[in-house]
DNA sequence: ATAATAAAGGATAATTTTGTCCTCTATTAA
DNA sequence: TTAATAGAGGACAAAATTATCCTTTATTAT
């Protein structure tokens, strides 16, 4: 469904928003033990994040990565999907035409659009404070 | 979403079974042609789905691929993407975790469960004959 | 039998994705 | 001002995916 650099992105994030809501930045070292990824792809992909705006960084001892508090309720999971994967899921074709629209559909078109709706629906209506709210609760993992 | 040989799998699949309604072989050049694929690697793929029993192929002059009509019907998409992409994308976790369950679920699962569902149950109700019959409605494309 | 047709299959190549390594720059504390 | 820490960024490498080429095998008509 996602690259792989969107689902580490994903899991950094996630990570990095729960550690923020206690203004606690994080060093790449503890992200990519803490999301079990590698860790300077994963770095490759915290700067994406970062160029993007939508997380903060801040170089040299007690420096690491943070997402401002205040963005936390604005920044929705599809924002960190387009910068990551760009936004073809949600716009083209699942048989992989080169153009998906309802001029010209495939047809498995009508059947697709409403499952990339759901999909996008559903990144869409999730910001990061959302989803962080949820993983108060500890049967949610970030890796394994 | 999917991989292009599942993207291409797909596509062949339904003009295969398209011509397949009228009794007629289609050779591989006639498939890559109307689907606007890659010819060579085409034939790679029609090779797993001839080995996997839902594609028959007939060599020599007057051969070609096609789909037994009596299969038609039980045929579903589910079955071919099966074949070309596996089934991690009913069963693998949306945030790449090595097992997805609910017992040890990551932050997203209870909303990545529902997308999977809508998605497998998609390609699990819709049969080859199904989307065929659609595919007599002219405005279906499978190239561009 | 022979020539023509068409799929099967092996080998190889190109491209993209995934991943690593090393140096540079900025920041902090002592 | 120096040493230590931590992200930024460039170069490179490995692996997977996508794609091509060429030979072999089977089938058909002549
Ligand atoms: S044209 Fe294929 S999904 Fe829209
Ligand atoms: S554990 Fe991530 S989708 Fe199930």
């Amino acid at each position: 469904m996602f690259s792989k650099s969107c689902e580490y992105g994903l899991r950094a994030v996630l990570f990095i928003a729960k550690q923020s809501t206690a203004d606690t930045k994080v060093s790449l070292t503890t992200i990519s033990e803490s999301i079990d990824s590698p860790q300077a792809f994963t770095a490759k992909i915290l700067q994406q994040l970062t160029k993007s705006g939508f997380v903060q960084s801040s170089k040299g001892p007690y420096g690491g990565f943070f997402i401002e508090k205040e963005n936390l309720p604005t920044i929705k999971l599809s924002d960190i999907v387009s910068v990551l994967d760009g936004d073809s899921i949600y716009t083209g074709c699942g048989l992989g035409l080169h153009q998906c629209n309802e001029k010209e559909p495939c047809p498995l078109h009508f059947k697709f659009v409403k499952i990339r709706e759901n999909l996008k629906n559903m990144l869409e209506t999730n910001t990061l404070s959302m989803v962080v709210k949820d993983m108060n609760s500890d049967i949610f993992h970030l890796k394994i």
